[in-house]
Order: C-alpha cells, then sequence, then structure tokens
DNA sequence: ACCATTATTTTGGTATACCAAAATAATGGG
DNA sequence: CCCATTATTTTGGTATACCAAAATAATGGT
C-alpha cells in the first residue's frame, strides 16, 4: 500500500479559519503538530501540490512552511529535493538529546536565579500531579504533562533564545520520546529523578539542578535506545 | 538620509553564477555574509521588492531566503511584518552568549571524548598562530581566525546538530563580536583563556575544557557589554 | 502654519503559470 | 519474460499578476 496524503480531520478549515496569522505560518503550525502527534509517519512524501489540495492553501505559502520545518529539523529534503517527514537515526536522536541535555542543564540554572517562588511551585506542582496520575490517565495527557514540566522550567530561565532552540530540540525529540514513554510508563525511575530536579530547584541550587537534568536526559538517551532498538529487530523479524 | 539598499559589489551574478543551489539559498547566504560583514547595517529595512532588484531574482525565492533568516534570528519582522536586519539589544546578546556558551561547554567535553589527536593538534596549531600573529594583522583575520579556532573545537566533537546549533548562535553573535574584538584586540586575557582551552583539550579533560570555555565566553559578555553601553553613551551624547 | 482627512503609492501575502529535471509508464527488441 | 530505451507525467524551482492592508503624499479646512 503506497503511503498516501490524507490529512484526515486536519486541513482546510483549521488554517483558514484562524486567519489571526498567515497562511505560511498556519500551515507550519498544522504540519508540525500533525508530524508530532504522528499523524504523517517518518519518511512519508510530502508533494507539495498534494499537501496544497488537502490543506487548500497555493504553493507559496506551503513552501514557506516546509522550509520552516526544515530548518527546525521535522522535514527533511531526499536525494533529488523532495520533502518527506523527518526520519532520525538511533544516532541522531542521541545527538539531539545530548544537546538538549545541556539546554536543559543551563535552563535549571538560570531557574536557579531568575525564577520567581510562584514559578518554583507551580512546577512542584506538576510534580506532584504527575506522581498523583501516575499509571491512571492517558499516555498522551502524562507525555504532555511531562514535556510541560520541562518547558516550564526553561521558561523560568527566563532566557528567550534558550526557550526557542529548546522548543526546537523538543520537537525533534517528541516523537521518539512518545514512543519511548509508551513502553516503559512510570518505571519509577522517571518519577524519582523528576522529584530530585524539583528539590534542586527548591534549593536554589544552580549545579545540582544542572546536574539533576543532565542525568534525567541521560536516562531518556538508554530508554530510547532500548524500545527503538527492539522496534528495528522487530521490524527486520518481519522482512 | 535615508538608509538606501545598494548592494554594492555583491548582487546579481554572484547568485546566478554558483548554481549549484537554489536561487533561495543563494540569496540567503549572500544576505547572511552581508549582515555578518556588516554591509547591511541592524535595523536597516529589507523591502522585497528591493532586495529582489538588487539580487537579480523573483520575490518567490527571496521570500524563502528571508524565512530562514528569519529562523536564524539575523532578520526580524516589524509590527507591520516587514522585515529588517535583526538588531539585538545588549540583553539579547548576552542572553545568546548564555546559551553558546553551554553549546561551546557541551562541544568542548564532546570533543575531549571524540576528537582525534590531529584534529587536537590542529587546534592547538590555530593557537599558536594566533599568539604568533597577536595584533599583526588586519582586525577581520584575526577575528576570523578566532571564530574559525571555536568552530573546529565544536566540529571535533562530531555532533551535528550542535554543529548547527553552534553556527546559528555564531552568526547571531558574529556582529557583536566583531565589534567587540576591534576595540579591545589583544587584551592578552583572550590569549591566556584560549591557551587554558587549548591545555585542557589536550589533556581531554572534560571537566576543565568545559570550563575554561564557559569562562571565555563569560568573559564575552563582559567585554561586549563594555564596548557597546559606550557606543550607545557617545551615540546619546550626539543626539 | 498646523492638523485631520482623503487619495495615492508602496508593501507583504497569496494564487497561478511555466519550466527543467526527475520519476514513472510505455514500448520494443532480445 | 526481462531489460534497455523512449515517451509521458509528476515534481520542485521560479517568475509574475493580483489583492488588501499599511504607509506616505496630497488636500483642505481652521
Amino acid at each position: 500500500m503506497p503511503e498516501v496524503v490524507d490529512l484526515g480531520g486536519f486541513a482546510k478549515q483549521s488554517i483558514a479559519l484562524k486567519r489571526r496569522t498567515s497562511l505560511a505560518d498556519g500551515a507550519a503550525d498544522l504540519l508540525r503538530e500533525m508530524i508530532l502527534l504522528n499523524k504523517l509517519s517518518p519518511g512519508m512524501p510530502l508533494p507539495e501540490r498534494d499537501i496544497c489540495a488537502a490543506l487548500g492553501i497555493s504553493r507559496t505559502p506551503l513552501r514557506e512552511a516546509i522550509r520552516l520545518l526544515n530548518v527546525e529539523g521535522l522535514i527533511e529534503y531526499s536525494a533529488a529535493r523532495r520533502p518527506k517527514v523527518a526520519n532520525p537515526s538511533l544516532q541522531e536522536i542521541a545527538a539531539y538529546l545530548r544537546v538538549q541535555g545541556a539546554l536543559e542543564a543551563l535552563g535549571g540554572e538560570l531557574a536557579c536565579a531568575n525564577a520567581t517562588d510562584q514559578e518554583l511551585e507551580n512546577i512542584a506542582g506538576l510534580n506532584r500531579e504527575m506522581i498523583a496520575m501516575s499509571g491512571k490517565e492517558e499516555p498522551l495527557v502524562s507525555f504532555k504533562r511531562d514535556m510541560n514540566f520541562h518547558c516550564q522550567i526553561i521558561a523560568a530561565g527566563r532566557n528567550s533564545p534558550l526557550v526557542d532552540t529548546h522548543a526546537t530540540y523538543n520537537a525533534r525529540l517528541w516523537r521518539a520520546r512518545f514512543v519511548s514513554s509508551q513502553r516503559k510508563m512510570g518505571r519509577g525511575s522517571t518519577l524519582r529523578e523528576h522529584q530530585e530536579i524539583v528539590d534542586a530547584l527548591l534549593e536554589r541550587d544552580p549545579k545540582k539542578t544542572a546536574k539533576a537534568l543532565k542525568h534525567h536526559l541521560d536516562t531518556a538517551v538508554s530508554n530510547i535506545s532500548e524500545v527503538l532498538e527492539e522496534q528495528s529487530r522487530q521490524l527486520s523479524s518481519v522482512l
């Protein structure tokens, strides 16, 4: 079965309706969301005209959207310059995580210095919710909570370029982390690591916070490695 | 005098000739270079049609180029969505430098683990050249040598997303660092800090390298602060 | 001479038409 | 039946035309 571009429930009006922004930005937002939610699988080709028809816009703004997502790393070009959904290898994901680890460590340090008590309390609250809800809600919901936890820490650091760059790496890693989270859900270690991060933040200890965040990202590397290696093993056994 | 878009020696054929790549990418490269070399001053408006005429291309590829440079942070949009050369405030530059510091620290750690002896030797060689040539060459030349020194370290870390992100931040910081370097050239401290970095690298000591790089970037913050504050003082005295 | 208001121009956003290269389908000889 | 070769279609790259909003110039009343 040749993968067909069917944008399902999304499409047309979604863009046209919320016309506060340009069609290009709207299309980029929509495509980004669809890639993150796995509505568009990695490696799937994105022929401009088909996507245009599905989104109800012309090629000019769509091409700008594709360019944007290309810079963000969610869309890549084949050798013949045909756009397709990015399909990062395990090595690339590991490379992303290394950088993300450094960014979050910096964010943690900055948060210790710049966050308000209220912000830290909110972060601690998010952590408590995650503990209370552990295993009792949909994977996507708890996953989003997890992502939000990290983003709040970065935001509290008050460095807007850092927020942007972190968001970009988050998008690149979203899929892999989501797949990973569905497998080894709630395996205690995640919650424990989050607790360490929160503790360090509340103490406003930059070094400790940075270390805790870096450690958390490191275990993410090994978790993702396991899951993805298992996947590729299953795949090769079918072929 | 209203700032006029005169692309001087650049323009037309520059893009059309080296047609290995798309016009959009070519235009982006050209504009990026012009912004970095200060051929286009910060804050200068970039009306699409004028730039098109100057570059000899149509609006479609140019707009894609502008989008690209916007994501990279070299071009920003006014409230009325008019593109202009980015003009980061001192606070923004400081924010960039913080992130760049974290990225370089990571790059240094990775270099300790992944660089070949040859690569480290090349980096050490660059450092020796800078010492030998100190104060004896054009500012732009020694500045480029300095930038190259840092880029080589990052490259030796073998993490391509890191290389890309570092390059982006480098571009955002290029102008500020160049202006700064012309003022307080060769003020020993730079050379001394570089030496510390090289020493740590040759020992392949990750922590030490990271620390040396972070320290180097921190002094860059204060240097740039001094220079730019002085500039704005002069400016306000004229007004 | 100044300000509010209207007319004109300029500007970014979008759609469409056309082209060359690449991919795919069709064809024919072994 | 298979493979090389040619014809057709599809695809991304580019230029251009048109529109609405914003900026600027022109106008007129005080």
